[in-house]
DNA sequence: GTCTTATTTAAGTATTTAATTAAATAATAT
DNA sequence: ATATTATTTAATTAAATACTTAAATAAGAC
């Protein structure tokens, strides 16, 4: 308890308490969840997310047109996702096709929506 | 149409040319998207806005306590969020109070939610 | 085996990010 | 006015990002 510093003599120190509290029951969320945003805080890769929370699966070569950029650069990018857990792969003959890790679309499918009913345009808007 | 340069024999052109054009409709979204998560994809930033989303509102100086971290560290943070529309203040004589931008609650609010119900923690375990 | 294709990896570089420290604002109190 | 407190800004530095290019794997075709 009591771990606080702030001078100010209004501070509200139940709050400061109570805030150090809760963040230390949810610490391992959020360092989990921070990881899991920085993989998707980038264009490319949320790009990648997207289409593949549509289509079955998609591989570094289609994903290199679709983007319209390198094929190391996707594959750099793929091996980010599949790092983090977020998407998976499977061979077939030289293809290597990377699909969504079903466990994470509870997680993702969130921003999904809003990318499809452009929730974020209308409150742009606002 | 035909956009695509994939050179494999058996490369599905319809699916190709179907994200290309999903992905022109939701470009906007995406754009705005990535801003958002690349503010919420920081260890600082996402414990200040789960904070915000629970309290009212918080001063550079308490967040400071919380976070156990320099004042200007923090303030820089709050700079980025409240440039990027997430927070916005209120001045009460010295002391300036940081509250979420309700707009942006609903966009965040999933993302509060699975730290709260600490979803991701058993997606790791599974 | 060699050749082609698909993918990954590694090295190098430019940009971005996030902290520290010190200095600058801004409001209040005396 | 000066002093104190709260906050922001600016300059610096260290680390992380994301690309490019070239080289390395890996599978199939011949």
């Amino acid at each position: 308890m009591s771990k606080q510093e702030c001078i100010r003599e209004v501070a509200d120190l139940n709050q400061i308490n109570r805030c150090i509290d809760s963040l230390e029951k949810v610490e391992g969320s959020i360092d989990r969840l921070t990881d899991i945003l920085k993989l998707a805080a980038n264009d490319v890769r949320l790009k990648i997310l997207y289409l593949l929370s549509r289509e079955e699966h998609l591989c570094p070569c289609d994903l290199s047109d679709i983007l319209d950029m390198s094929v190391p650069a996707v594959s750099q990018h793929l091996r980010k996702l599949k790092d983090g857990g977020l998407v998976k792969t499977e061979r077939d003959g030289q293809v290597i096709f990377y699909s969504l890790n079903p466990l994470f679309k509870d997680i993702l499918s969130p921003n999904f929506d809003q990318i499809n009913n452009n929730n974020i345009l209308e409150v742009l808007a606002a």
